[in-house]
Parts: C-alpha cells; structure tokens; sequence
RNA sequence: GGCCCCAUGGUCAAGCGGUCAAGACGUCGCCCUCUCAAGGCGGAAUCAGGAGUUCAAUUCUCCUUGGGGCUACCA
C-alpha cells in the first residue's frame, strides 16, 4: 500500500525532486523579539484596492510595526484567468500613496525583495508541488479525474437527497481510492486531474478554533475532500498556497476579511496534513456600503464600487494622513475616543489592539471621512499644505501647479490665512477642492463669475469702491482697516453695527457687513471666503482697484 | 436548502445586570461674527420582536426577524 503512493507521486509528479525538508532549510524561522507579530497582505491582482482591502492592509502593517515585527506583501494570483494587466502593479502604487510600506515583498519593479521570497505565488509552483508531490507519498492525497460535468451531477444529486453537506466526499468521492493501475492508465490517457486532500473529517464532526477578535468559534468540519492543486496548470486554490506560504513565510497572524471565516475548518485539515503549526487568525469585518440599486448594506465589491477605490481617492487628493486617521477610526473602536483625549498627538501613537476591533461591518461614511480630512489638513502648516497640494496638483492638475509654482511664497501666504488661528479654518478636504476654493487668487482662474443678489447697486458700489480705494492703506492693521469700511458704508447709509441693523433693518440701507460682501463678491466672487482683511493686504491696492472696476462694470 | 458571522439614533459607536442609555459625524435651532468655515450652547433621533433567567435586563440564554457572508479547479 505504502509502495503504491509514493509510485503514484513519482507518477503524477515525475519531476519534482526536491523534499518538504529541503524548503524546510531554505526558509528558518525568523529571529524576533517576543510577542513580535508577522503579517502578511495577500491581494490577488484582480482589480483595484478599495477601502476594505486597504484596511485589511491597514492592521497588517500596524500590528506588524507595533510589535516590532515583520509585514510583508505576497501577490496571490493563482488564478490566471482573473488576474488583471497592471494588478500588481496597482496594488503596489496604492500601498505606496498611503505609505503602507511593506518590510519584505514586491517592489514597483515586480522583483521579489526578502529571505522568504518569492513572494509572487505563480513563482512558487515547485514549492506546491512538492508539499503535493509529499501528501500524496504520505496516502493524505490523490488525483481525481473527475469532469466538471460529474462534479456538478454529484452536486445535482446532493441537493436532490437533501445531503445536509455538499461536496466531494464519501460515497461521491469516486476517486478516493483509485489503484494505481486505474490512476496511471487516466494519465496515460492524459486525462485532466486535480490533487484533493483526503478529509480527516466525518459527516457531524465539529471544530473548535480561536479567532483573535470573535473570540471562540465552533462550526462544523469540513468532509469535503477540497483541491489543492488545479487542473491544467496544477497551481494551487488559496487554500493550499496560504499554508504553504505562511508556513514558510513564518506568518504569526492571519488578519483577513471575515468571509474567510467558513473556511477555517479545511485551512485547519491542510496545515495538520501538512505537519505545519496553525498560525492566529484574526477574522475583521468588512467595510461595507449602501448599494444604490436595493439600498441595503453589503460588502464592498470591486466590481460594483469603483469610487470607493483607492486609485479614486488618490486622484481626488485625499492625504495619506486623512486616510490613516479614518482608517484608525474603523480600526479600532476606542480610537476617536483616544483622539479627542490627545487632539495633538501623532496618530501611530495610538496602540491598536485586536479587542477593539469591531464585530459588524461598518460603513464607508464619506461625510465622516471629509471631517477628518479637513480636519488634518487644517492642521497641517501652509508649507505641508503647499507641498503636498503641488505633487498632487502636479499629476492630476498641472495648469493648478504650474500657477502654484511659479511664486510659492504668495501660495503659502493665501495658505495661511486663517490658518495659524486657535481654531483653524476647516475648509478643505482633498486636493481637488483648493481650485474651487483659492483659484481667485490667480487672474489666469478668476472667471468672473460673480455671487450676486439683489441689494448690488451699480452707483452705490462705484462710490464705495472708489472710497475705499482712496483710503486703503496696507499698513492699516486689521481694526484700522475695518473701521474704515464702517465708515465708507456710514455714508452711503450702511450702519455700522450689524445689531444696530437687525433691531431697525428698515431704517438702513444694509450694515458694514454687507459694505464687506460687496468687496468679497468683487474681489474673490463668492460670497463666501477667509478672512477679507488678509485678501486684501494680499492682493495689494492695485490689484484691488483693478477687481473691483471689473466688477463694477459687470453690473 | 445547509453552515457561519453580525444586530444600540441616519452613520460610526460607548455600555460588559441597577446609567436621566456616553461621545463623534450628519442634521436642526440659538450665540459669536464682515461672509463662510471654525468655535460655544442647546434640540430632535437608538437598545429589532418574543419568550425565559433574575428582585432587576440594552447587558445572560433560547427562539423569531432582519442584514451580511460562505457553500468553486475565485481569492
């Protein structure tokens, strides 16, 4: 019996010389510290990264730093026919724009960088081989020729007798037991197999297994005799390559989507097959999303929501600060609490931990998001702001960072304004806002399209325009300057004080700050701004007057 | 169909047998104010339902319901 495996093996795989004890050599275990954790993101290069992914890439390198132990990224694509063009690569640029910077892994080049490599699955096919070519040497494993078509007619006939599990096992595993003769007479006919691992299991047997944030899980084993090699290209389904992989990557925690969950059981069969030592698995929540057609929650999909992609969010120059920040806030519940204890610390302060990770799925919350974002970008300096919106700008809007460039120090200065302030202006967002927000400060953007209504009086501004040209002086400080305009105003029959306005508004044409609004509207063309005192000084006089004609003419 | 996970306001959530059920985002109102943003103050809004256990359930157990996932030679 023993002789027959081990001729079935050289059989299937006459080629594959090498031993489990060879790679065994190849790969040592790792030196860490104690309580050091190895982490791995495993993306398949089917699509882009999007939110979920990215979280899940999230505690990886987090946990990873935090214990001062190894992250790393392997390229799972094993699955030739849903790999993409550009994957990888992809996958590689995102990770970078969020600064989630893997130890060992891929580099942008696809070249393999680290001791445990290659980190690209399809590179590894003789290591699978050869734990596959070992199994079925050990009886734990065997060829089934069966057809797609018998498999669906044993799936058929289990759904028929209302078999309460369906799969390849017991009496339907019908090449269970194939003699040796029957096996070499289907290659010699070179007909199509896959590799299956016999099931330890029967039928009602129960497994239980710790997950590190749900906790105690029991469910029931798995009887199906799953594949472990594919047909064709005799590559591996993740189940196989996951504990080859991270046993000889020397993987300590298995942080994925909870999906994966139901398959605990077969993953736990695979790595006590294989004699490998189970790592922690620690099984997150996905990140979910309303779907605009039912309207109810469900998992992200890479398919269906391109604009939660991270590619989408790097365009619309969100920083890789922000994301952070929103990330710790699905992270980890106890975060946003930690947060407003300490609203200046830096952020990787913070210890994640797995009890605070939480059970449900959350929603993306885009109008949460937007308030941390404006929130880190309002405290950031007019330097940072200025840097990071010119490499944004220099990709996705190069006429905005031509004009951003070509006189940095007036770009810092409308930066600051209300910026270095107790409470600093929340206003943008994403890169993608400031064109909006600041392109009044170039002629080249001014378009001239003014907010208007209906207290703008063509000869009343005129008058006040050209007073308040007349008595501009750029070294008036703030008081000065504002008294100025109470006063222009006071002429034309704007009050000064706006309380004095609202108790009587009849008896007034308008109030100072009305007198204010016809400057802003002319100068900046909306009605709403920073601090007008500063747009002034920042314009300079010329430029004022030359604004305020312009559009004065318009009316 | 089978199996698994989850369940507190619109969203994220604290709570871990006795609370007037935190907080954040959003929303509404007021204050401040040259506009807006910010800030301050305040309001509306939540324990899915039903049985137990208990002196006492948001909290523990069970059932139902709802949502999600897995059930591939996809990951």
């Amino acid at each position: 019996m023993n002789n027959n495996y081990e001729k079935i093996a050289d059989l299937l795989f006459p080629n594959i010389d090498k031993t489990p004890e060879y790679y065994e050599k190849l790969y040592p275990a790792r030196h860490l510290q104690k309580g050091a954790e190895v982490t791995r993101f495993a993306p398949s290069p089917t699509g882009y990264v999007h939110m979920g992914s990215l979280l899940t890439a999230f505690y990886d390198y987090m946990f990873a730093k935090q214990s001062v132990g190894v992250f790393f990224l392997r390229i799972e694509d094993t699955d030739l026919e849903r790999t993409v063009e550009k994957g990888v690569e992809g996958i590689i640029s995102d990770l970078a724009q969020y600064e989630i910077n893997a130890d060992e892994g891929v580099d942008k080049d696809k070249n393999s960088v680290g001791m445990y490599g290659p980190y690209i699955q399809t590179q590894r096919k003789e290591i699978y081989l050869t734990y596959a070519k070992d199994l079925v040497r050990r009886g734990l494993a065997y060829p089934c020729f069966c057809t797609k078509e018998e498999i669906d007619e044993i799936r058929h006939e289990q759904e028929k007798n209302n078999e309460c599990q369906i799969g390849y096992y017991g009496k339907y595993a019908k090449c269970r037991d194939l003699s040796y003769e029957e096996i070499k007479k289907n290659i010699e006919a070179q007909k199509p197999f896959v590799i299956r691992l016999k099931s330890t299991a029967k039928v009602g047997d129960r497994v239980k297994f710790v997950d590190k944030v749900r906790g105690e899980i029991e469910m029931s084993d798995s009887i199906n005799d799953v594949v472990i090699l594919k047909s064709g290209t005799m590559l591996p389904p993740y189940n196989f390559a996951h504990a080859i992989d991270d046993h000889l990557m020397h993987t300590t925690t298995v942080i994925r989507s909870n999906e994966w969950l139901n398959s605990v059981p077969e993953h736990i069969q695979i790595f006590k097959a294989l004699g490998f030592e189970q790592p922690e698995y620690a099984h997150v929540a996905f990140v979910q999303r309303i779907d605009p057609e039912t309207g109810t929650k469900r998992k992200i999909s890479k398919r269906k929501d391109p604009e939660t992609a991270i590619s989408y969010m790097v365009e619309a120059g969100y920083p890789a600060k922000s994301v952070h920040e929103y990330l710790f806030t699905l992270a980890n519940t106890n975060f946003e609490d930690w947060r407003i204890q300490n609203p200046k610390a830096d952020m990787m302060d913070f210890r994640l931990t797995y009890d605070k990770i939480s059970l449900s799925g959350a929603l993306f919350d885009l109008d949460k998001f937007n308030d941390v974002s404006k929130r880190v970008i309002a405290n950031m300096t007019a330097e940072e702001v200025y840097d990071k919106l010119v490499s944004w700008a220099s990709v996705y809007d190069k006429k905005w960072a031509e004009l951003l460039s070509n006189d940095k120090d007036y770009a810092i200065k409308f930066l600051s304004i209300d910026r270095y302030i107790q409470n600093p202006r929340k206003d943008i967002a994403k890169w993608s806002d400031t064109k909006d927000l600041y392109g009044y400060f170039y002629d080249e953007l001014f378009d001239k399209k003014y907010e208007l209504d209906e207290t703008f009086e063509k000869d009343t501004l005129s008058k006040i325009f050209a007073d308040y040209i007349n008595s501009y002086d750029e070294n008036d400080d703030k008081n000065v300057w504002f008294d100025k305009i109470k006063q222009i105003g006071e002429r034309y029959g704007f009050v000064a004080q706006v309380k004095e306005y609202k108790k009587n508004p009849t008896a007034y044409k308008g109030h100072c700050g009305h007198v204010c609004n016809f400057i802003r509207v002319a100068l900046t063309g909306k009605r709403t701004s920073p601090d007008l005192y500063e747009i002034c000084k920042l314009f300079g006089k010329e430029k004022m007057a030359k604004r305020l004609n312009d559009f004065v003419e318009t009316l």
